[in-house]
DNA sequence: CATGAATGAGTCTTCATTCAT
DNA sequence: TATGAATGAAGACTCATTCAT
């Protein structure tokens, strides 16, 4: 044989076809949304033909799964740079908030998407049970306040409630913001939610 | 007039029909998903034809919007009625968790309902761009803050950021609820929640 | 019995919601088409409800059928009036150019119900294969044709052959003027038909 | 290219295809009647799935349009081949009135179509307002007595007035014989016409 | 006679998926 | 591997007709 199907550059090439048709979902689905977005777009968006999807994925759910739970782990490494330059636990968690800002509203069709788009099928969540996207995100978030818990920066909270009201809240907002089609003062309000959540809603001295 | 359409025996069956397609829809939404619901299963569940549903609807779109709509009105009014018991605002405000809570998990499907499907549809906030599901119920929330304020019984805090944090706490732990088929402590996690949200993140003293 | 329902009043209300319906027809199916005109807006126009028609008519097509052929009679005797006062039938047949376009465009949308609309269904051909509904209005034609042939006003010529040509030479202006939106110089182009009618096509003397 | 789309073989495979479902248009619709004619007969007719045909054509309407259009230029041309071997003018002009009838007659489902079918859509006429059928064929039809006129072996008449006049007339005939089943001697008929229109309504020295 | 709400069969069109090349 | 033409099931919506009042 001439040529080894194998070798690194074919899988290189087989891998890149893959990450485009990925990133082709996850372009088109954000502009169009998750029921008008169809493969004959999704494969010219890739430039390859629609049979073609069919080699890289089993299906058009197989296909969106993969594509978020990608974008998902994508977003994570990304927030774990950012943060790995910060020195205390307390300080990477102050910047948590701005930094899952940025991460997701960096492009606005993947807020979109994170927000709005991956909530629609409760067929995913009967095809797929496993399926947790937000799981390692909120799962290193909860880290976070352990850690900040740890070096005693902040009161001894209850780390995964913490978790749930951060994500969600911040998730409340980013979808506001997205279907709202940007207006809506994100920074603003995150700022102003961080304040509450620090000082807590209870009267200083009771 | 021996044939009087707008006899009140003849008005009060047709809003009665109405009200039957529109608990079909919430129903049928709630167990297959937006998209995988059609017409005939609506028409089905509420036993007529499929052609009687656009007696009373002029499209698809229309009838979810409207059963949303009343659903939402509906809930908010029992809420309402709940609380109204409650002599001060704190006690409201406290009771609104414990009734937020009763309120969509009496019926599981409809916090599937509110909480996945409703946020599907970006074709429903391009087609009804004013369509803001969750404003009065947010507005009133925010009430409760405001009063509980005025009467001194919480901190001066940010009230619409707090009822931000507060619903889209809620709403996160009531969609994971929802999606995981009930099998997530959600009692017990709103009451850490609600515990966390009273006292804050930093430390007394600081 | 107090009132008998077939007194000549009674009898004339029901004949004159009879006509109503039958005029909604026509001024309904000028306007929109054939295929685009339903029971519901001919009842609408003829101010009866939907179920009143079935009254009056058996089915759809029976209504227009019945429609057509009263118009035509109708039209056919406007134009025998008309006739009435010419002396020489070759006077009569000379204004028949003149009151056939006269009649048939003085409502347009007559004109498109006979020119166009009134032959698209195969349909009526096939129930109804007795329905001819422009052979009164030729046979009146030919006789015209004959009794000027009679008063050797006109050349001894094929009265048969020679209203097939007028009728369908008048019927093919009249369409093209009718689906051109009347931008189309009818009278013009009669009487330029109308000179080469008389005169033929061979040179004098051959 | 190992797959090349543009292929000799794959085009006119391809062309086939899409005459073959003109083909099923027309002779459907000819049977059926305009509206009688579903997607799906057309499809049987073809031998193609349903989908297929809009791989061909954006809509039922275009495919009805363009079906007409390829079959108008097709007895055009049809025409225009068999009246290449007159030698005159004249000649012609006189072999029209046969070939005519002999072009739209060979196939009497075409007969129908052109004479009773394609008139029956105003929808047509207002989607498609440049949409002239017989345009061209008229066209044709007023060149042959104008070059008859220049060679002198008719007279000096009007070429667009003549023009209206036999096509209306044979329009008309073949409209009768195709409604009523072909019984109606259409030759026959067709020859007296010919006599008529040779020679005029006048007498001879008037 | 009159009504108009209800029916449900019928149709165009879309699109995920397959398969011959 | 790659292609894209072909498939055909599915679904929203329309409308002639019926029938209980």
């Amino acid at each position: 044989m001439a040529y080894n199907k194998n070798s690194a550059k074919v899988l290189a090439k087989k891998e890149s076809k893959r990450r485009a048709i990925m990133q082709a979902v996850i372009k088109t689905v954000a502009e169009k949304g998750f029921h008008k977005t169809n493969i004959s777009e999704i494969a010219k968006e890739a430039n390859v033909a629609e049979g073609t999807v069919y080699l890289y994925f089993k299906s058009k759910d197989e296909m969106f799964i993969k594509a978020f739970e990608e974008l998902a782990k994508d977003k994570l490494n990304i927030m774990k740079k950012m943060l790995e330059n910060e020195e205390s636990a307390f300080d990477k968690l102050s910047k948590f908030f701005d930094y899952h800002i940025i991460v997701i509203t960096e492009t606005p069709y993947i807020a979109r998407f994170i927000g709005v788009e991956i909530r629609q099928s409760p067929q995913f969540y009967k095809k797929f049970p496993e399926y947790q996207p937000f799981k390692d995100y909120i799962a290193y978030l909860q880290s976070l306040i352990d850690d900040a818990k740890a070096e005693k920066s902040i009161a001894d909270v209850d780390s995964e409630a913490v978790s749930y009201i951060i994500f969600g809240t911040m998730d409340y907002i980013l979808t506001e913001w997205a279907v709202k089609n940007q207006n809506f003062p994100l920074t603003e309000m995150k700022n102003r939610i961080e304040k509450v959540l620090r000082q807590g809603l209870l009267k200083r001295g009771n």
